[in-house]
DNA sequence: GCGAATTGGTTGACATGTCATCCAATCTAG
DNA sequence: CTAGATTGGATGACATGTCAACCAATTCGC
């Protein structure tokens, strides 16, 4: 079977997807450890840190939130311990497990760097779309989550059946 | 001046968008790896070369395309250059410069590797979308990226005139 | 209970990316 | 022409990410 290839549209949309994520990860990425000192991976952790309760996370419970690998999220985590944005706790209910937890240094950080982050976010991106585009863009990247997170519909073919 | 933070569909918008592209890109690059032993950015170095007419690109000319540094894709070419995909070639115009040419190899891996490719990119995100979607996407990235590209559009306050 | 499988997390080796520096070739101004 | 500035690219040191191996605590089957 022929090769489907992406048509004139198609391919507009694709590179201009590959284009404005390589360049707004530049830009924010610039802002962040210009105006803060910050690294995007290090803004994401102190941000999904900071909207639990008492900034409190298990660590693979921030992993899966993150979509990062336990491995990758130690390894960060090691890091931005030693620059005393985090610490670690040992777990209550399970002896195996740590509970990564947000210092005060942690919160200062991510409350000071959060104003000029979504001032970016804005400026380069959702304040340059029409309403219609950004819930054309909330919609159908919310599909494509959804498709990606099912196993089944992911595949090349349809499944057996459970 | 307070903070404009994101509101609901602005902030369901932002997070997919970033979700949508982490899922994205695990899954094209476990599919190129697996299917065909490259990984993203390898792909994308043997494409962009191998829609030139000869497969051959100066490095700052494939840099500048591509949105590297040319510290990284010096980096990358010796890596990909040890694997037999590229050569390095002297430039006949500019002593200083180099050329980077596509083996026989590195056109037939990225031959074998395109239809694979385009199809994960189609069966996770573009056949995912309605063709309004698809422009959508078109019109709205690339206004993004002409806004970024453009330095004067990017800073905070209105520049002063050149 | 208890041994086997599973899970939560860490670690080390290695691949990749960034940054500053360096060198040689080119360009520019006088 | 030629000294100084600029450019094209390579390189080494270091930060980050991945992968496989590992260890200890938990859970599962019986």
């Amino acid at each position: 079977m022929g090769t489907r290839w992406l048509d004139e549209r198609e391919d507009r949309a694709w590179r201009g997807y590959r284009r404005m994520r390589r360049l707004l990860d530049l830009e924010l990425a610039r802002q962040l450890t210009q105006d803060a000192g910050l690294s995007e991976p290090d803004y994401d952790v102190l941000s999904d840190l900071s909207e639990t309760p008492r900034g409190r996370l298990r660590l693979s419970e921030l992993a899966d939130r993150m979509l990062w690998s336990r491995s990758r999220l130690s390894h960060h985590l090691t890091r931005m311990q030693q620059r005393g944005l985090v610490t670690r706790e040992e777990c209550a209910d399970d002896a195996r497990g740590s509970v990564v937890v947000l210092t005060t240094a942690g919160r200062q950080a991510i409350e000071s760097a959060a104003p000029g982050h979504v001032a970016a976010v804005r400026r380069h991106l959702i304040d340059l779309l029409t309403p219609a585009e950004v819930d054309a863009l909330g919609a159908l990247s919310h599909r494509v989550v959804d498709h990606l997170a099912d196993p089944d519909l992911r595949a090349t073919r349809p499944q057996p059946e459970a």
